[in-house]
RNA sequence: AGACUCGUUGUGUAAUGGUAGCACAUCAGAUUUUGGUUCUGAUAGUUAAGGUUCAAAUCCUUACGAGUCUACCA
């Protein structure tokens, strides 16, 4: 890997960071599902613990407790597993309360902290050190109500940086934390919060994404002002880079909780989305998500990537490799005039399994076209077609609306005359199938777009089918791959694109 | 409007002041019992202007364009 994040880190070391020292954090609010943008962020932290062999943490990010609650802990720490990424410790923010709470004190003695009061529609500063500390301490333990006092930053009202603007560090929130309990009515904002937590983890580098640049200066500040050399010599740099922009889905938790609202999903394992618990659900295995992350790779530029991009890489990993079946989506029935009536012909796949081949037998719809027409190589009045396995046909006649085909001798004919080669199945012995198609949703200037894309189809399947196991991928000759669910039940993870040619 | 950041073929990403490269997409040819695959080749780029330098994608200045933020969210 090279790139601009692993300059910094070797520059750093070179200027005399040990290299021992080094020491990453993903850290998620526990506010929602992570998604595919998510494994952007847990991928350069994790390779990049694993390039140093320097530990890595899990921070839960649960400073306000009106966002956050224990389902997402739970269902972060289960997608994390499942995607392989291994950490050395579960963290809290909410851990740390106690010792920001003393930092903040420390700030107010210095005069670098103070209350602001709202009363009847206006606001007072109070400077007076003692008084201060008297109405934070009655903050803390629920004497005021919500939006009556902050506490706030003396930095420099007068900056053009606006987070230098005396930032707020500590409001008034009247409600449970799930791992504080009623403990405390104060709780930090992110500023105060987020870098203190880091230098108390010893995390020597915060990877973050670019949003958070204009707080790079308030996040040195406090940092600067708590530092305490016997405490931790190691001051934490945060480093940006850009988030994943992908435009043809869903990645923002706010358009996913829109969703949610206006119950168009109904959670968020939904197949429309991409967030991992959908993938996983669908059949997706973690190395084609992290394929993916790891070509888009990473800079500080805004970009802007299809999620076709995904299915690129997927298509690499599982071509050639799956467990293939014939499936005919819309079925037309063709008989072949020169094949004796009851006669069963078993053909052997390239699985050694064999299927039976009869005089009528089924096609997809698409495969033929009465008339002649350009580009078109399958089924009509003038193309040999070859039946995947089995026998060359060519179009003899249509009478009352049915098809009629005829075998003709391979060795007959020239080799370069046979252009396609299609799926089929008898119609006597073949299974029914349950197939989900879906689109990701996205927006579009707000505009939502594919809805209602969930579609149910039958389908029909060879025979082999019998015999194959769930939770499997399995291609579908000439038209995708497909995860079985359940039994008879396949989800489709990517469909194959068509090329012209000519 | 300000603050911060970023501008490299269509997209994404490399190039420590010294050959502008890679992947995907696109197009062409070949291969092929999937219009799939595989192989070969081609097209195409440093936002602009100026400066520093033997030498600039890289450093400096200005312009232009894009993004983020201007919350008691993170």
């Amino acid at each position: 890997m090279k790139n601009f994040i692993k300059k910094i880190i070797d520059n750093d070391i070179k200027n005399g960071l040990s290299i021992n020292k080094l020491k990453f954090r993903f850290s998620p609010e526990p506010n929602g599902f992570l998604h595919i943008g998510h494994i952007k962020s847990l991928y350069i932290n994790f390779k990049l613990s694993k390039i140093y062999n320097s530990k890595i943490n899990l921070r839960f990010d649960d400073t306000n407790p009106n966002n956050i609650n224990k389902y997402y802990v739970n269902n972060i720490i289960k997608d994390i597993k499942w995607l392989g990424f291994k950490y050395n410790k579960i963290c809290y923010t909410s851990n740390y309360f106690n010792i920001l709470y003393k930092w903040a004190i420390k700030l107010i003695k210095l005069k670098k902290a103070y209350i602001q009061k709202f009363k009847n529609n206006k606001i007072y500063n109070i400077y007076n050190i003692k008084k201060n500390i008297y109405i934070f301490k009655n903050m803390k333990i629920g004497k005021y109500n919500e939006n009556t006092y902050v506490l706030r930053a003396k930095i420099n009202m007068k900056s053009k940086n606006f987070y230098l603007n005396d930032p707020i560090m500590y409001r008034i929130i009247k409600k449970p934390h799930f791992r504080t309990n009623n403990k405390w009515y104060i709780y930090p904002t992110y500023d105060w919060a987020h870098g203190q937590s880091d230098y108390i983890e010893k995390i020597t580098h915060s990877l973050c994404s670019i949003e958070f640049q204009n707080h790079k200066l308030l996040y040195n500040w406090f940092i600067k002002n708590i530092y305490n050399k016997k405490f931790n010599k190691i001051i934490p740099k945060q480093i940006e880079f850009s988030r994943l922009n992908i435009i043809d889905s869903i990645t923002s938790k706010r358009k996913l909780k829109i969703l949610k609202k206006k119950k168009i999903i109904k959670n968020y394992y939904d197949p429309r989305l991409c967030t991992i618990s959908s993938f996983k659900k669908k059949g997706y295995k973690p190395n084609f998500l992290i394929n993916f992350i790891k070509k888009i790779g990473y800079s500080k530029r805004e970009n802007n990537i299809s999620i076709n991009k995904l299915d690129i890489e997927i298509k690499k990993k599982l071509i050639n490799k799956s467990n293939k079946l014939m499936v005919i989506i819309n079925p037309i029935k063709i008989t072949i005039i020169n094949y004796p009536k009851n006669k069963i012909k078993w053909i052997k796949l390239n699985n050694n399994k064999k299927i039976p081949f009869t005089k009528k037998i089924y096609i997809e719809k698409k495969d033929f076209k009465k008339n002649k027409s350009k580009n078109f190589f399958r089924l009509n009045k003038i193309n040999y077609v070859r039946l995947k396995y089995s026998f060359i046909i060519k179009l003899y006649k249509i009478k009352k609306k049915k098809i009629y085909c005829k075998i003709y001798n391979k060795n007959k004919i020239n080799k370069y005359k046979i252009k396609s080669t299609i799926q089929w199945i008898s119609n006597k012995y073949f299974k029914y199938i349950n197939i989900l198609f879906y689109k990701y949703i996205y927006f579009k200037k707000n505009k939502i777009i594919n809805l209602n894309t969930i579609k149910k189809k039958k389908a029909l399947s060879d025979i082999t089918i019998n015999n194959i196991k769930n939770n499997k991928i399995y291609q579908f000759h000439r038209i995708g791959f497909f995860y079985l669910y359940k039994k008879n039940f396949f989800k489709k993870i990517l469909l194959f694109k068509k090329k012209k040619k000519k």
